[in-house]
DNA sequence: GGAGAAACTTACTGGAAGTAACTTGTAGCC
DNA sequence: GGCTACAAGTTACTTCCAGTAAGTTTCTCC
């Protein structure tokens, strides 16, 4: 991270000397991390540019408008915490135990990244739900396929998965909020709690 | 509605003459139901005073800003889950069927509302979070105490019921996220499996 | 009947997204 | 080697919208 900070001095305009590049779209997405670490949730663009060290016009062309940049923050996002969650169940046999951790890593890793959850998950703009909905399209594929190989290997009907899939997402997100929100603070008995639910229902057989 | 519709003329300046107030805070809150249906979840405050036929601070006055619209909105749209729900579990036996019912009670009634579910659920500006949190609570309340009697009922520990309606809720808020954006239109199926989820969860027993 | 409060509208302010216009450096070409 | 075209930036503008201040009319009460 050569040039982060907020205190360098504006470039004169133009295109920069000795090919030196500016920050590509990968040091764009870092900085706008850092900027949402920083600032919250309503950080703006211009913000995101100064952090980055750069002006606006850059992010447009490295990553693109609000959007674009809240879209790629929520695949980052996604993909640690899909990445934390198969961690957790690596190896695990299939039941309570298995779900239980697999929620606690989720929960642990939307705790690690709060302000960034906070901001792909409404963040601002107009687009929230599409946004969410994409967000939620990412979790739900994996989710959805090990669903499947479950259920097929319990020789019940696979057509499910993805309504169940939708609906785990969901329920996890509405938990993770909860966590980052409220004073719910015990991640493991929030994680077990959560279990219980899936695992056996609300049936009391 | 006496004076609804944006036809009106601007009226002059000043206090109105002969008494008339103009429209109260539940005409206000129903011009900006009108102004979604009409113009999506991105309306702006001043397209919703036009569909009243009053001007931006009166709409302050009434409401006030963003944030007390998209409040006042989502408590509207909630009391209306709530009634659904309630209405569809009421005098039933506890069951699957139950629960398959009260979802499909909830699922048709979001589709009913689309836009203001939009609105509400993300719609714009950075409180988008918060407002979320708000909104779930209000239907976390009235879920977690038919949790609380449930399990009591079936002699087991209440104590998981805050958890577990969070989870319930934020399980819908995704299933009718999916409803009205995705393709999903079968109701009664996706209730279906959504309830079985709830109900039997993910163990073969 | 006039002073002050009440209930509006118009008009302004400020911030942020998105874009156009300008500036500087580099590379290819004859 | 100079000239043209393009590449890669910054500055400055436009637009939109939330929120608020200032102005206008009517009502009320002494």
């Amino acid at each position: 991270m050569a040039n982060s900070g907020h205190n360098t001095k504006p470039r004169r305009p133009g295109r920069p000397a000795r090919g030196d590049r500016l920050p590509d779209r990968a040091r764009v997405l870092d900085a706008a991390e850092l900027a949402i670490r920083r600032e919250g949730s309503a950080v703006s663009l211009d913000a995101i540019a100064r952090e980055a060290g750069i002006t606006k016009p850059v992010v447009y062309a490295r990553v693109g408008g609000r959007v674009e940049v809240a879209n790629a923050l929520a695949e980052r996002l996604t993909a640690r915490l899909v990445a934390a969650g198969g961690e957790a169940v690596r190896g695990q046999p299939f039941g309570r135990e298995l779900i239980a951790g697999f929620v606690a890593a989720n929960l642990r890793t939307v705790r690690e990244h709060q302000e960034l959850f906070l901001y792909v998950s409404g963040g601002s703009g107009d687009d929230a739900v599409p946004r969410s909905i994409y967000l939620a399209q990412l979790s739900v594929t994996p989710m959805r396929q090990f669903l499947e190989r479950a259920l097929e290997r319990q020789g019940r009907d696979p057509s499910v998965a993805d309504s169940w899939a939708w609906a785990i997402v969901g329920l996890l997100h509405f938990i993770s909020l909860r966590l980052v929100s409220d004073e719910v603070s015990d991640i493991p008995t929030l994680a077990d709690q959560v279990a219980s639910l899936v695992w056996s229902g609300l049936s009391d057989g």
